[in-house]
DNA sequence: CTTGATACCTTACGGCGTAAGGAATGACCC
DNA sequence: GGGTCATTCCTTACGCCGTAAGGTATCAAG
């Protein structure tokens, strides 16, 4: 299931994202104090997404964490989909910011940490995954981090319009290849069963119901028999086998994926500066 | 929401999947005859998905379009997860399955034929982007949409492991590029606002909470001032008026992006073979 | 002490997926 | 021809969900 945010009314989502509410301070107006804050509700439901995924998140849920019912809530927060927002942008405020030190000829290099970084953010807060990307949330903390790719991007010395869109691949790519990563870690998780037991049911499975595989799909099986599993070429061994082989290999395909992307943009660079 | 797939019992999953069921012909047993069948409710849930959304998919919903209740529906599948399954592999039937009269030295313009495809066809069926890749379905015709682009990227010449990867890469690409796409043709459908009003009013909400964008944003602003936005540059105008500005911007990152990653496996031959 | 705004509660409504169990159907065996 | 019984499809119900409506307790200001 994907989940929408973003489509209250826009003024009253954007106040709260910017956090340009009334000033509460010293006011003490009539009626009982607040026991709660919007902060409050949203690092709870950043918690509980963490911890339980995004099908756990529920007004009640939320509510409950912080000893209170659902309808308690809406006196802080228009709705669910508001406070997915402000959840989103929330989370958005651990991306990198920037590379101060970095050497702006080396923007391959920038652009690699970049995209490490911005890979474990969103493996770190896989549900961040789950939010549609429809009508963006226009929050503080997603245009801070985005204006820091476009930072490092400047630094290749490409005009704007290709900048734009520029940005416009390398966030989908960084996000898809956390996708994998994410369902692979999933995938371990679920039903208690390993990667590998999930793999052995299915394919035996297949392997029975349709023996024609190989000759209906040669090329897929031939990709899948010629390729030797191999660990990270070119890496040291340690430590690595304590990752399981799924996601190992989402990663590598970020790896690799990545260093075309940016071969490519070399290429652009070259080829019209 | 992201609705997550394939999570019931495999071997239930996969001969559904694969259509390995019981073999109905002629088998007149005991009982009422079977009014509905497997591919019937396939069919009504995709064109429901289709026309009004993944929200609208329940399971009341599509008996209803059949004439029949939620629950005559398990009957012939388990559960709204493995229709959701059947779904998925069904419409990926559209995907294009083979290019016989391409040249095999032109791969650059047979990916870039299939990216096209791909991308026309998510775009169609835009709820398949909602569905979670956590664990593939592995049914017949998603195979079979993989084994096409495995088949043209072994025109690049390039290893096994390698193009593995860029399995890895492309999809998620062309995935993104179609959310890209879906995103702005439903921003513009949505609340009956058109794209600019929708802009207008977030814009102009942004610019009053937030005077100081510019000077805390500078990478942004200055790429949203600097970019002219141009048409498709050397393409002709006829007809492209007709397409709203951010679905055009959004096929041109497509196309710049699909560009940057050719290069990138334009350069990975050249690098390593 | 009264007023009135505010925080939080309980209750309730209409949705969802689906478990449980009953009624109708219709090919088979006697 | 009538009983058997697997099978299709139905109704009902349960526990979730987001949230509308309205009540109650709290507390500063007049």
């Amino acid at each position: 299931m994907v989940v929408f945010a973003g489509q209250g009314d826009p003024r009253r989502s954007l106040s709260l994202l910017w956090r340009a509410d009334a000033p509460p301070p010293t006011r003490g107006g009539p009626g009982p104090k607040p026991r709660l804050s919007v902060d409050a509700i949203v690092a709870a439901a950043v918690a509980l997404a963490d911890e339980e995924g995004m099908g756990a998140l529920s007004m009640r849920a939320v509510g409950d964490r912080l000893g209170r019912t659902a309808m308690a809530l809406y006196t802080y927060v228009p709705g669910k989909s508001e406070l997915l927002d402000l959840m989103y942008d929330a989370v958005h405020a651990e991306l990198p910011t920037a590379y101060p030190e970095s050497d702006p000829a080396d923007w391959r290099a920038a652009l690699t940490a970049w995209a490490g970084e911005v890979l474990e953010f969103h493996v770190r807060h896989p549900w961040v995954l789950q939010v549609s990307q429809a009508r963006p949330v226009l929050g503080p903390h997603e245009y801070a981090g985005l204006d820091t790719l476009v930072t490092l991007l400047r630094a290749t010395g490409l005009e704007a319009g290709v900048l734009r869109r520029l940005v416009g691949t390398l966030f989908p790519f960084v996000r898809g290849s956390a996708q994998a990563v994410a369902d692979a870690r999933l995938a371990a998780a679920a039903t208690g069963s390993s990667d590998e037991e999930w793999w052995a049911a299915r394919s035996a499975a297949l392997l029975e119901l349709v023996p024609d595989f190989a000759e209906r799909f040669p090329a897929v099986s031939g990709l899948e028999a010629e390729g030797p599993v191999e660990p990270y070429p070119g890496e040291g061994t340690e430590g690595a086998e304590a990752v399981p082989y799924p996601e190992r290999e989402a990663r590598e395909t970020f790896r690799v994926g990545l260093g075309v992307l940016l071969d490519g943009i070399e290429a652009a660079r070259v080829g019209r500066t």
